[in-house]
RNA sequence: GGAGGCGUGGCUGAGCGGCCGAAAGCAGCGCACUGCUAAUGCGUUAGGGGUCAAAAGCUCCUCGAAGGUUCGAAUCCUUCCGCCUCCGCCA
């Protein structure tokens, strides 16, 4: 959510990010909107105020004569066209919804995922002396993934991770809580069947409500009453990583100053429909509909500079992790058209994935200001008193299934073994992962 | 699953149709005073929006949420959400 007087005060330039980022919204429709919203809503203050006059000369009436008789004139009140207002309000909050946080100025300006610019690679695609395998292949042979059996329970894009493949899997999720926590982040394990509040006031809901159609969250009936709709109980979602409980959680909270930035960490399960991406991916493990992951998240003041630094920092850990699995990645600044709306600044990082043959994306990390802030009410009190909004940044820290896939594809050796990087080995309890029998 | 209770400002807690955005206590802040980290007295302190260049002022909304009754709702009614206690059931 962006402040309407800024909107009001700065439409050229959120007409200019709307353009940049593709979004379809008519900066000029959602100010008239605003305009006969404030009107109306003064209208109806005007005649709440009379009413209220009138209740208070009630209440002091001197004899019931005149009681009655002021009684029988607040009868005759009519109310202005409330539903005129609702209309308006509920208007105006599905175009408030889709207005974008200016992007940052570094970010290239662009249509779709083409336009990312690649700013840092670290090492170089891996050479072997025999043709990689994919994971698909390797997994099968080592009896570590089964997406055979994942399909036949599972429906669509299902999979059975097994044997050391689960020990490589939960090592992966333990070796980044581990650093998430040296480097300061407080760890959860939050919630992953949540409210709407929680997706929709991170971002994961394109509009005012959920859409099965557009959003990639899948929505859960938690008992037969909300099946066949008996009850208004919230609905409740699966997230699609733990970013939106972690923020939620600090959801109509305010936060001392001096406490930020608060730096947590969470594990969770996550969901993704995958609504879309149909044809996508439609192999192995690279775009599943459930996988573990640890997230990084982080509340800061409202300053971009600093938020800058804060989320440069994030990205750097994320970095620092490939480098210790020996993971060749890159990283691309995202530009204006790849950017969901709410996002300054976004930065994605790829491993390199030699049975694949391309580049995976394996973590994402993004500054939004105080977008997400605003929808949950998230904010801080700074030295001089004065209530802000914060700002909020979230990172990838490592995903479990990418990351074994760049694991078990980087570290094959030519008999159809794989590697375990150094510093996976303690949670593994082996160096090499071989075929059993 | 059955029975009962409760949700009020930063916290505790009173209010149960108009004098209540709300007693009192605690905590916070300010001032005064006492020669010593503290005590006492007085004052002050909920949030969000509109108007305004801004402040003051004025004003609207908010007592778990949404509806309803009423000229008027924290207070009455309905539904929902959450918490607590007891019983049952399952670990």
């Amino acid at each position: 959510m962006v402040d309407v007087k800024f909107i009001r005060d700065h439409a050229g330039e959120v007409k200019e990010a709307v353009k940049n980022k593709g979004i379809n919204l008519d900066v000029d429709e959602l100010l008239r909107v605003d305009k006969e919203r404030v009107a109306l809503m003064r209208a109806t203050e005007l005649f709440n105020k009379s009413k209220n006059e009138l209740n208070d000369r009630i209440s002091k009436a001197a004899g019931n004569e005149e009681r009655k008789k002021l009684i029988e004139e607040g009868r005759g009140l009519r109310e202005p066209d409330l539903n005129r207002l609702e209309e308006i309000k509920r208007k105006f909050d599905e175009l408030m919804v889709k207005v974008p946080t200016i992007p940052s100025p570094d970010t290239p300006i662009g249509k779709s995922d083409a336009d990312n610019k690649e700013i840092f690679r670290w090492g170089e695609p891996k050479k072997f002396n025999f043709e990689p395998k994919t994971h698909v292949e390797l997994g099968k042979y080592l009896d570590i993934l089964d997406f055979d059996k994942g399909t036949k329970v599972g429906g669509f894009r299902g999979y059975y991770v097994k044997n050391d493949g689960v020990l490589l899997a939960m090592g992966i999720m333990m070796y980044a809580v581990h650093k998430m926590v040296e480097k300061g982040f407080r760890p959860m394990i939050p919630p992953t069947l949540v409210k709407g509040f929680a997706l929709f006031g991170s971002g994961y809901f394109k509009g005012l409500e959920y859409d099965p159609e557009a959003d990639e969250i899948y929505e859960v009936a938690t008992s037969d009453k909300e099946l066949t709709g008996e009850t208004s109980k919230d609905k409740k979602f699966l997230v699609g990583t733990a970013e939106p409980s972690l923020l939620a959680y600090f959801s109509d909270e305010t936060l001392d100053i001096k406490d930020l930035p608060v730096k947590v960490c969470g594990y969770s399960q996550c969901y993704r429909s995958e609504i879309g991406s149909y044809s996508k991916d439609v192999k192995g493990l690279y775009r599943v509909h459930e996988f573990m992951k640890v997230e990084q998240v982080a509340l800061a003041e409202a300053d971009v500079e600093k938020a800058d630094k804060l989320q440069n920092e994030m990205t750097g850990i994320s970095g620092e992790m490939h480098e210790e699995l020996g993971l060749p990645y890159r990283r691309l600044q995202i530009c204006t058209g790849d950017m969901s709306p709410g996002k300054y600044r976004a930065f994605d990082i790829e491993a390199w994935l030699p049975g694949m043959k391309r580049w995976g994306e394996t973590g994402s990390a993004s500054n939004f200001l105080d977008w997400q802030a605003r929808r949950l009410n998230a904010k801080y009190i700074d030295e001089t008193g004065e209530k802000k909004y914060v700002y909020m940044l979230n990172n990838t820290a490592l995903p479990s299934p990418r990351i074994l896939i760049a694991i078990i594809e980087n570290y094959q050796t030519e008999d159809g073994s794989v590697v375990v990087p150094e510093v996976l080995r303690k949670y593994i309890g082996k160096e090499i992962i071989k075929a059993q029998r």
